[in-house]
DNA sequence: TAGAGCCTGGACAACGTTGTCAGATGCGAG
DNA sequence: CTCGCATCTGACAACGTTGTCCAGGCTCTA
């Protein structure tokens, strides 16, 4: 394969005939407009007309055009028309990972709210890394996106301050903005693991275990607060190694819930701060041979056919994407001018874990 | 709310005066690289060189632009560069429903090839309907992504053939294309089928069911086929009333699994073709006083954790997704010509469910 | 000190589309 | 027959960026 290419000897430069260099710079070459106009014998902006269904346009030029179109295999290139319009009719969505089930429904709600509005979702995971979640939503600006869902990773989005001002609206999902005043949409993860550590002091719990994620995490810092709010409320002084915090991770979570279980002051029954903690405590318990009662943050699937099943606080994670979504085509509209909280509420769904009676 | 527009009443369009026109057309007034090197008292191409990391420009004069840069809070505008550029560094994904959870892992693992590649992922989900793949599909591709992974819904693909022709990277995902040849990526689905049913046979089984989807899917025929192959390979003949096919939602599973497990020749195994199917069956299962093995296509998480644990035949979702993506951008990359088809093993997981005897 | 060569910077066109506006055409009325 | 009007069509600029190419200033050497 000796096919050398010249090279200007100052510059360095590739010197490439123009018939190479045009297909170099694009795959194929695609018909345009222009391409179009000229086989169907008619001037560039009545193509356009026609694509766009404008008015003005006789059937039989429409007709001419049409075919053109199709012995072209003509697509009209809308980087271009996003350049002359100024709206992309894309949002972005930068979430933490597409592979938590917690995502899914989210980012496919927010999805179904684009669509209504012709809009397309382009959507990256930070993968819980705050650099990462700048680099992804700033991308997203550049291309110019015309709204994003933001579930932040990081605690600072001052980054976003030029975007917003410029016009990019924004929603923060799950978690609220750092340091900047927006749009947020979230459940009320302090009211949820309220009612659900309540829900175990109702059935005569007092020792109870919290392992959660680390606190600098908002929704496990609220998550936190329900906790310590609803031993308080029943007058419980907690115990510091009741709580287990900063660990997700099952290598980790098992060490932990098996402490609290052991000790001296072993806790009767655990809350779980959110899903993933859920499933390795369930896996743990499930070893115990004395029962132990058990509430979670979120739902999971097949939670039901478990023994006993799970009772969790469920968050409804389509709910806060069409809700984000809204508020943000809201903002779009230009309807929505003060950022605004909006707490979604949960919902405490008993199966059995949590209403086992404490076994001292 | 009477803030009415006044209308042309020769055309319809809306007459809107200047000034505001130009704060419709665009969000905010974004400074581009004019107005950045207008303040750095630069050339425009300058800026670009700043902007893009070229050599040839002067320490201090970067200084300069850099400051006017951030003073604007300037960001390149892609829409532009990509019409100048040829490249989108975007790819699409049109998928069936993102919330199901097969889904999420396959995503990510696109996203984190694309993101290797510098590319972003921009994604749509079809909701399993031929039409909405294909006004997907064509909305990719008018956006001008470099590349298409595609799950397909509908079962005629020709719809793609200009886009292919003009260089748009194709690859289809799960089940092949339809009336096309394009690169597939995709489970042993027949095989997993196979083994997961000679599983049961082994462990003593001879009237076993299976309940899939519609056989118009591809992988629905193919675990059918597997079904059946390795029925055959053990001699047994196949009622009809043991195989139902085309539902998936519980409410007509249900009855499905109940008429196989009542009968004349009731089953003793079941086999269900997807893990939508698999849910509802191990309810069903669970009602159930005598026992009846199982053994579900695809994994779920806590099967393990189930009483007994659900054998399954799982698929790689991720290594499904990854495979994808390496084959787009090995086309992007001009390595690969002709179309391949590529079949990623299935793996039986044991847990009990699938060992457990007849019970006759 | 002049000339050659290098380095830096900027003017300009082009990417493919849409908005503006004026020209062309056809028809009916005066 | 000419004018006016309505309808349809197309030339042209602009969107914001990048590639090309040339100019001017500098350094270095003879």
């Amino acid at each position: 394969m000796d096919r050398r290419i010249p090279v200007d000897d100052r510059t360095g430069h590739r010197i490439v005939p123009e018939t190479i260099r045009r297909s170099e710079s694009r795959y194929g070459n695609r018909p345009t407009m222009k391409d179009v106009a000229a086989r169907a014998g008619v001037g560039l902006k009545t193509v356009s007309r026609v694509v766009n269904g404008e008015p003005g346009v006789t059937p039989e030029t429409e007709r001419r055009v049409q075919e053109a179109i199709e012995a072209l295999g003509f697509r009209r290139n809308d980087s271009a028309r996003v350049l002359r319009k100024g709206r992309t009719a894309s949002i972005g969505l930068v979430l933490e990972d597409l592979a938590d089930p917690f995502y899914g429904p989210l980012s496919r709600a927010v999805e179904e709210v684009a669509r209504a509005h012709g809009a397309l979702l382009i959507n990256g995971s930070s993968a819980e890394d705050p650099d990462r979640e700048q680099e992804l939503a700033l991308a997203l600006c550049a291309r110019r996106v015309d709204g994003l869902v933001v579930i932040p990773a990081g605690d600072d989005h001052r980054y976003l301050e030029p975007e917003i001002k410029a016009g990019v609206a924004t929603v923060f999902v799950d978690r609220p903005a750092g340091k900047i005043d927006a749009d947020v949409v979230l459940s009320d993860n302090f009211g949820g693991a309220r009612d659900g550590v309540a829900h175990l002091i109702a059935h005569g719990h007092r020792r109870i275990g919290f392992i959660g994620d680390m606190p600098r995490i908002h929704t496990a810092a609220e998550r936190l607060r329900g906790y310590r709010a609803a031993m308080e409320d029943a007058d419980i002084p907690v115990r510091d190694s009741w709580t287990s915090l900063g660990v997700t991770d099952p290598a980790r979570v098992r060490p932990a819930a098996e402490a609290m279980l052991s000790g001296p002051e072993p806790v009767t029954a655990i809350f779980a701060g959110n899903n993933r903690v859920t499933v390795t405590v369930i896996r743990v318990l499930a070893e115990q041979n004395r029962r132990v009662a058990f509430v979670g943050f979120d739902d999971l699937e097949l939670a039901d056919l478990l023994q006993p099943g799970v009772t969790v606080v469920a968050q409804d994670a389509a709910a806060i994407g069409r809700t984000a979504a809204e508020r943000l085509f809201g903002q779009l509209d230009g309807n929505l001018v003060t950022p605004e909280r909006i707490e979604l509420p949960t919902r405490l769904i008993t199966r059995g874990s949590g209403e086992l009676p404490p076994a001292d």
